[in-house]
DNA sequence: AACAGATACAACCGCACGGGT
DNA sequence: AACCCGTGCGGTTGTATCTGT
């Protein structure tokens, strides 16, 4: 498996860099929506890419991905970025675990240029009285942030859901190994509509797939606008398996990163069957060992506390 | 209109880590 | 145990776009 192609290091082509043409976009997704599996470095040669592996990640978990949120930062992802690095730090990656749709490329580049200076004004104005290194004010332990005031409670919306069947979930996740979304759990708190049906979505599907968009518009949690901001139904579990969805997501992605429209999230069969962990990268089973890495760190506890925060993500059913 | 500086975003680079050989 | 390879992460750089003069 791992022994080294001759062929590949005969005729070696010259890779190349820089920004992604549309061509290579398509190529890319395409391809990824055909047969995308395996490691990076063949899928950037069987997509007929002369871009390294890690070129073709990186473009795919950052740009082209099906499930990733586009335009600004609500005021709510704002907060909570903002409220998460000062708990994390620059953990870029566990951040964006808990920003679905986003991800920590783009949360590091809107931290760096945006959030740092105007936090950095809002503490010359108004002193620290910690000084630490940190940029804003806060306090953990008594749950002091700095929330805007017109959003204290984030409303959660499920107008658009057509059915409230339990939202499929990978195994790891219905076999309660651990939570992998210690503050997004809903199925912890919330009963969906009051309906028997649990929402429960899971980091893998909030950052990869089908928990798009938790702060949607308005900073509402919004699980019936998936990916596009399209509207979009859940389906019942009869009827759609998450891996129709993603795969119409895809399909539906390269129309809409054409025509840069909303693009309206169907579980149309017409695509061929992706894995969904394949789709979205999670087959390394990575989602887990983030929180595993944080428990050694003592954050998770920390993590968790912030759910008990008054004014901190306070779902509420509408 | 032209230019410079600021800003936002995209992509690269180096390193660390885990798994396989 | 040592090495190789793939992957993920965070820091940094490059580039396109916007804004002011």
């Amino acid at each position: 498996m791992r022994k080294p192609d001759p062929n590949m290091t005969k005729d070696k082509i010259k890779l190349r860099k820089g920004l992604w043409s549309p061509e290579e976009d398509e190529k890319l997704m395409k391809y990824m929506l055909t047969s995308g599996q395996g490691c990076w470095s063949d899928i950037a040669k069987n997509a007929g890419l002369q871009r390294c592996g890690k070129s073709c990640r990186l473009r795919w978990i950052n740009y082209l991905r099906p499930d990733l949120k586009r335009g600004a930062f609500s005021p709510q992802e704002e907060d909570l970025i903002i409220h998460l690095h000062s708990i994390l730090g620059n953990r870029w990656s566990q951040i964006a675990a808990r920003l679905p749709g986003r991800t920590d490329n783009e949360i590091k580049n809107f931290w760096n240029s945006t959030l740092k200076k105007r936090l950095k004004n809002n503490t010359t104005t108004s002193s620290s009285p910690n000084g630490s290194d940190s940029l804003e004010p806060r306090d953990v332990e008594g749950g002091i942030f700095p929330l805007h005031e017109h959003h204290h409670t984030m409303t959660f919306c499920l107008d658009s859901i057509s059915s409230p069947s339990a939202i499929s979930v990978p195994p790891m996740v219905t076999n309660n190994q651990f939570d992998p979304f210690p503050l997004l759990n809903i199925n912890n708190r919330y009963d969906v509509m009051g309906a028997p049906g649990l929402l429960d979505v899971p980091t893998c599907l909030t950052q990869g797939g089908l928990g798009e968009a938790f702060y949607g518009d308005c900073g509402i949690l919004e699980t019936g606008k998936i990916g596009f901001e399209g509207d979009f139904s859940i389906p019942s579990l009869e009827s759609t398996s998450i891996e129709d969805n993603n795969a119409a997501a895809i399909n539906n992605s390269i129309d809409h990163r054409k025509s840069n429209n909303n693009t309206c999230f169907n579980s149309s069969s017409d695509h061929q069957s992706i894995k969904v962990g394949d789709m979205f990268g999670l087959e390394n089973h990575h989602w887990g060992g983030e929180n595993l890495k944080m428990g050694e760190w003592g954050l998770e506890g920390l993590m968790d506390n912030i759910s008990s925060f008054p004014n901190f993500l306070d779902f509420q059913v509408e």
